[in-house]
Order: C-alpha cells, then sequence, then structure tokens
DNA sequence: TTGTTGGTTTGCCATATGGTAAAGTATAGC
DNA sequence: GCTATACTTTACCATATGGCAAACCAACAA
C-alpha cells in the first residue's frame, strides 16, 4: 500500500518539531482551544495555525469549530500507528539480532 | 533538556522520508555498502547520499568507509528511542483515559 | 599506466517550510 | 448597534529540502 507511506511520512513530519510536540504533550491533558494552545509560543497565530494544520492532516489531532471558538482534540491511535512502524522494525532487528546470537553460540565455545 | 528535543527533531524528521525508511528497512537485514543501498531507487547518488547524511546525523546509521567502499550499518538504539517518546505520550494519554473512565464509571451507573 | 569503479564535491534549481505583517470575518458581550 | 475576541485569509519573505548534472578524487584491476 503506497499509501501507508504517504502517511508516515506526514505522521513523522509532524512529530518532527517541538512545537507540534508540545501541542500533542498539550492535548493529551485534555481538549483545549486555538488561542489557549498558541499561548505558550512565542510566534503569531498564522504560523501556529500552520503548524495545527499540519498536525491535523497528519491525523493527531481533530478540531470542531462551535461559535467562533476552534477546539483541538488529541487522536491518540495516530501516535501507535507510528509506535507500531517503529516496533514493527525493531522486531525485524532483534529477529536478525537474535539469529546472530545463535549463530555465534552454535559455532564458538560460550566465553564463560 | 533543550538538546533532546533537537534530536527527537533530527530522528522524526529523519524518518519522515520513504526513501530513508526503506533504507533502514534495508539495513535491519545486515549491513550494505553505499552503492548496494542505493540501488534500488531512482535517483542520483548526490541525492542517495544526502539522504544517508540526514541517517547518520540523526543517529539511525552509521557509516565507516575501507578502501574506496563505505559501508553502512544500522544503529537500532535510536529507533528505540523514538519508540520511546512515543509510549511515553501514549502512558500520558492511556493514564487519563483510565482516570476519566474511572470517573465515569463512579459517576454513571454501568450500562450493561 | 590506464581504465573503471565507488564515492565525493560543487553548483544549480524548484519547491516546501516556518515565519512575518496586515487586513478580513464572524460571533459574543455590552 | 458597537466593540472586542477568536480566528482566518492573503501576501510576502528567508531558509531548508530534495533533486539534478558535471566535474573530481582515490583505489583497485588489467
Amino acid at each position: 500500500m503506497a499509501n501507508q507511506q504517504a502517511a508516515l511520512d506526514t505522521l513523522f513530519h509532524a512529530l518532527a518539531d517541538p512545537t507540534r510536540r508540545a501541542v500533542i504533550g498539550r492535548l493529551l491533558d485534555g481538549a483545549a482551544p486555538v488561542k489557549r494552545l498558541a499561548e505558550p509560543f512565542a510566534m503569531g497565530l498564522p504560523a501556529f495555525l500552520k503548524h495545527l494544520s499540519v498536525l491535523e492532516t497528519s491525523g493527531l489531532i481533530r478540531s470542531e469549530k462551535a461559535g467562533r471558538v476552534r477546539t483541538c482534540y488529541i487522536n491518540a491511535d495516530r501516535l501507535t500507528a507510528a509506535e507500531h512502524w517503529l516496533a514493527e522494525q525493531r522486531a525485524v532487528w532483534q529477529g536478525r539480532a537474535d539469529r546472530l546470537a545463535a549463530f555465534v553460540e552454535a559455532h564458538n565455545p560460550p566465553t564463560t
């Protein structure tokens, strides 16, 4: 699935920025409107909104507008998607490392 | 630690590209020289070397040059560093989700 | 020593990213 | 209705990214 790749692209790209990671950290603690989310950061709203948009298209957050305030929520399963990919890679690595250890074990006397 | 943030930046950024993720996948299977790594991709060596450089400065791979061939190795613990950050975030989320469930449980009759 | 191979460097280009300022829109409160 | 609030849009800018072509260098191989 080529689409999976694009999803991982945008997902990891969204995570590759301290502002965006901070927003995620903040939202883990509960939903919040744009203005409150933006407060801690030394940048204008337009710049901040771009970050939110990156986060939203990556699926890491979603948002709803009620009246004039837009509230943002986290989408925790996207986090686990990224975690999943990493875990898979590590599994491959560990599989190989284990086989390698077994090979060494089988062909060398134990060093103890 | 502000440096941790920069490390995560480069780490996630390195992962946010299908070529680079493919290289990682390939290297999990064992070390390989630059040329062999580059073969599957439809781009010139200079472009590919940039990807390798991104991977190397992120710490995800390392490389050694012997004679005229540079061999690349994976650095699996960097993968777990990224995994770690994600796991931490998920833990916060789950903690909150659990508390929320407990709250709902305590204030509402079970729906069964 | 003369190629050829494997990698590197240099210069260039198009596009994407991350930020600004300033003007615009729509709702909430008085 | 008037005004402040909470975004939103537009236009613009500097830098980073991802790619190319072409020249270059070092080390095997013949």
